[in-house]
RNA sequence: GCGGACGUGGUGGAACUGGUAGACACACAAGACUUAAAAUCUUGAGGAGCUGAGCUCCGUGCGGGUUCGAGUCCCGCCGUCCGCACCA
């Protein structure tokens, strides 16, 4: 009989519905089995899944589809990340209403994960933007405000006078709003924070117990917290200014002190803002520092300004040598004291700033071996070599700078010139927003009262639907009647909070409440604790630090407050790489998509023509897929041509999941090439296939291809609970070749090859059934096997396939390869030497020089040295 | 600027703790099947050389080093990418 091809569009809704009906991965905590919590980064509902989504969830697919094979109580659920601007955005371009906007395109994306059969608990689902989502956390925003974990201060934001709105850094482009044009203000606003700082040491100590989290993300959190041993020297005003006596200076550096030459101070350090009354220029000077913005890397890429206040201080060390003080664009308010001492000589920064006004350049050491003064290049050798010091005040000279800045900051304590501390870079968590489509904080300002934490009673705080977004600034702020309410405590008029809170507190928790995802309270201790931490988490790298340190935070925290019971919220972390695409650019400057043109290929060259003309047009770099490049490829367009399997596999194939993966026709045809593949390998076993039990005394092809199947397996389950699907999909197809092979062998002699077949087959299915379910299922049934493949476990390995006797090893002389060598594994070491010396290639290469020395490791090389 | 990662054929990538570099796939070429195309199957291939089916030399971004042996470890460069606190 001809073999109709594989048809997914029809069999791929089949299965998902039989998924459905069964409640296949509908997940109960009371279920046997030991918990596995996998999770992928819940999505932004920004109307469309990309390819991102698809190759996050393909990989959290495989691994839970996998784990429940492996029998255990898998949980793996889904929501939407659905607060934030974007649906602000879309109101005013668009006239919808963020949360119908929301709504929608939450329809359709969950519709488009589905199509692609993931295992997912579907009952779990919520999105942030669900009343009952955010009543939960309103009620953990005042549990963290009696625990004194939230709190209320002025910071420092990007403001919009046009917008009336604060913006992010990277919605300020060139010093203006990117969407007024309005040159941006830096404005002190009343802002709530999270307490982070009360956790840093902790959050820093524990990075080290997170094994299973990539090596570079702990790193990044770990340089993010910036934990420094410095010390805080009180330098003297010769002239104190309104009462200020001492500019205090934090330093990690204090060994250098010898070569300071200048302080700086932050444009908005209180002494900055003192001297603006009276220096008009000064003042302009200030202005133009906060025009920079808030973000480090401004700041550090600006060219370094000073302006010179005129005050002066000494030395604390030798108070004869007086130090002027500046203005430096480069100080942050936020960091330290506000204020810094300038050491030209051991600071490329300080060095570039004082050749620009003049200031002296003094060495506080040199190398022992060149005893230099500093020119244009400052001498800044690593904290752990040796220097020389000059007359330093503590009499060390020869020295590393680690054991300098110690013994100074000892001498400064100890002449109670300078107190040593401890400082993070890590600041608290401002999480007030301006702005509707958000968590609204539940607090009311009362005149008389102050600040008064919404009654628990009274919860949510609801946002109100009929909100405009025709005038700039905050619409709860424009609302008429919203704001208005009694005071809790007094009664009398007071006035809601208008702040939402930052869309990274929605994600900060929701991990936690996927295992309670309907109750009243944030979480159920016993069942929150029962799943949690989450065993395999995964998702870009753009959440190295942000999302993973608060979630680490957040789970802290609610530990305090009696949500749950652990301090890590994810055990195994890991960071998928991008999915990017060819671009592909007009003679006008114009991008086409993918679609848009044909390539061909002669010769190894490619060439792109643009379909709608025929003329040539340029193929351009391979960059993340985005709308602007328009080099998208859409995932349910991919899906109803190839079908979800094809999809999935193509993304798991070739590129390691952690690297970035780049999306081709060709590849995604491969792919459904081998989809169709593997579907007529498994009907051409039919007749030759048994399903017996597998006789143990087997030889020759049958006992290779058991081998084959065993070993196959055992890799590609090895490589899954690594998370190298790339190379489980090699060995997956190292088997089909050879199960293709044996097939194909017409005059295969062995008796007992029909049972192996039946095993190797289903062994087949078993191994590619995390990455292509639906095909999976349509060839167990198709082979008659019992059940559905989803509910099989994975197979019984037999350890005595797993190694051959004999061994292939390689025979180098002087490190070349000049021979192989076949012998019985673990032969000993003085027989391996003389069968190696007896080959003809080695005796002819050796010629007649002696044989000085021969290197044997055992079932791995010899190397003879002659 | 600071911090981090990466660099292997025409392409994506394999190579476990230093032990046969290029598994597997894509693309390509030749052949089979076909009226033809598609699909499928078979075969080939890192580069250079040698009167040639075997062997030699070179080869993992570049330059050094350690070692019997380096894609892997160390030092110094070059290049590409990512993050930098209100995008999610």
């Amino acid at each position: 009989m001809t073999l109709e091809r594989y048809n997914p569009g029809a069999c791929e809704t089949r299965w998902q519905q039989v998924w459905t009906d069964r409640e296949t991965f509908t997940t109960r905590t009371d279920e046997a089995g030991e918990k596995y919590y996998v999770l992928e980064m819940f999505p932004y509902p920004s109307g469309r899944v990309h390819m991102g989504h698809v190759r996050n969830y393909t990989m959290g697919d495989v691994v839970a589809r996998f784990k429940r094979a492996r029998g255990f109580n898998v949980l793996h659920p889904m929501g939407w990340d659905a607060f934030g601007m974007p649906a602000e955005n879309a109101a005013m371009a668009n006239k919808i209403h963020p949360r119908s906007w929301t709504y929608d395109n939450i329809a359709v994306m969950r519709d488009q994960l589905k199509s692609m059969g993931l295992s997912l608990d579907w009952d779990k689902e919520f999105a942030t933007c669900d009343v009952e989502y955010y009543t939960c956390q309103q009620q953990l925003f005042l549990d963290f405000l009696d625990a004194e974990l939230a709190y209320r201060r002025k910071s420092t934001v990007n403001w919009d006078p046009v917008d009336q709105t604060v913006l992010a850094n990277e919605q300020v482009i060139d010093g203006r709003g990117w969407r007024s044009g309005a040159e941006v203000e830096q404005r002190d606003l009343t802002q709530w924070f999270f307490r982070i700082t009360a956790y840093n040491d902790e959050l820093l100590e524990a990075l080290d117990s997170l094994e299973r989290w990539p090596e570079k993300v702990r790193v990044m959190q770990k340089n993010w917290i910036g934990k420094s041993r410095g010390i805080e020297i009180p330098f003297q005003l010769t002239d104190p200014l309104d009462g200020c006596e001492n500019i205090p200076c934090y330093s990690t550096r204090p060994d250098t002190l010898r070569g300071a030459s200048f302080i700086a101070i932050s444009a908005d350090h209180p002494l900055a803002k003192t001297l603006e009354n009276t220096s008009p220029e000064l003042a302009e000077f200030c202005a133009k520092c906060r025009k920079l913005g808030t973000s480090e890397e401004a700041l550090e890429k600006a060219e370094k300004l000073g302006f010179d206040t005129g005050l002066v201080v000494r030395h604390p060390v030798t108070p004869d040598i007086l130090l002027p003080v500046w203005i430096g664009n480069f100080v942050l308010m936020d960091y330290g004291t506000g204020a810094v001492f300038g050491c030209p000589a051991h600071d490329q920064r300080d060095l570039d700033f004082a050749r620009k006004y003049n200031l002296p350049v003094r060495n506080a050491f040199v190398m022992p071996d060149a005893d230099r003064d500093v020119e244009n290049e400052a001498l800044v050798p690593s904290k752990s070599e040796q220097v020389l010091f000059k007359d330093h005040f503590t009499g060390i000279t020869l020295a590393t700078s680690q054991e300098a800045i110690d013994k100074t900051i000892d001498w400064f304590e100890e002449k109670g010139l300078g107190i040593g501390m401890i400082k993070y870079r890590l600041r608290d968590w401002g999480i007030s927003r301006q702005r509707y489509w958000g968590c609204p904080i539940p607090v009311i300002h009362c005149e008389s009262c102050g600040i008064v934490p919404v009654p628990r009673a009274d919860l949510p705080v609801e946002l109100p639907d009929d909100v405009t977004f025709e005038k700039p600034g905050n619409p709860l702020d424009h609302h008429p009647t919203w704001s208005q309410v009694k005071c809790p405590t007094c009664r009398g008029d007071a006035r809601r909070e208008t702040d939402t809170m930052d869309t990274f507190v929605d994600s900060s928790w929701y991990f936690a409440r996927f295992t309670s995802p309907r109750a009243k309270t944030p979480t159920e201790p016993e069942v929150v604790n029962r799943w949690l931490p989450v065993d395999q988490y995964i998702g870009g790298i753009e959440h190295a630090i942000l999302h993973l340190l608060y979630s680490r935070f957040f789970t802290r925290a609610m530990k305090a407050t009696g949500h749950l019971d652990l301090d890590e919220p994810f055990a195994g972390m890991f960071t998928q790489g991008m999915v990017v695409h060819e671009t592909y650019q007009k003679p006008d400057g114009g991008w086409a998509t993918p679609d848009e043109v044909t390539i061909s290929e002669t010769e190894n060259i490619r060439s792109a023509i643009l379909n709608e003309t025929g003329e040539k047009i340029e193929i351009g770099g391979i960059e993340k897929m985005s709308k602007s490049r328009r080099n998208t490829v859409d995932p349910s367009d991919i899906i109803e041509t190839y079908g979800a399997d094809t999809a999935r596999w193509f993304m798991l194939s070739d590129s390691p999941p952690e690297r970035d993966i780049i999306w081709t026709e060709a590849g995604i045809e491969g792919a459904w090439r081998f989809v169709q593949r593997l579907w007529r390998l498994v009907h051409d076993t039919h007749g030759k296939a048994t399903y017996d039990p597998v006789p143990a005394d087997l030889d020759g092809p049958a006992l290779e291809l058991r081998k084959t199947a065993h070993r196959t397996l055992a890799l590609v389950a090895d490589n899954i609970e690594g998370l190298r699907f790339n190379r489980s999909v090699a060995h997956i197809y190292e088997f089909a070749n050879a199960l293709t092979a044996v097939l194909g062998d017409k005059a295969n002699p062995s008796q007992n090859l029909a049972p192996v077949l039946g095993e190797a087959v289903r062994f087949l299915i078993l191994g590619f059934g995390p990455m292509m379910p639906h095909l999976g299922e349509e060839c167990w049934r198709a082979i008659g096997g019992d059940g559905l493949l989803v509910d099989q476990q994975w197979p019984e390995i037999d350890q005595n396939l797993m190694q051959d006797d004999t061994i292939t090893i390689a025979v180098q002389v002087n490190g070349k390869r000049r021979d192989e060598l076949t012998i019985a594994r673990d032969m000993a070491k003085e027989d391996i030497e003389k069968a190696a010396l007896a080959l003809g290639n080695v005796v002819r290469d050796i010629g007649d020089r002696p044989v000085r020395k021969v290197i044997v490791v055992p079932n791995r090389i010899v190397n003879v040295v002659a």
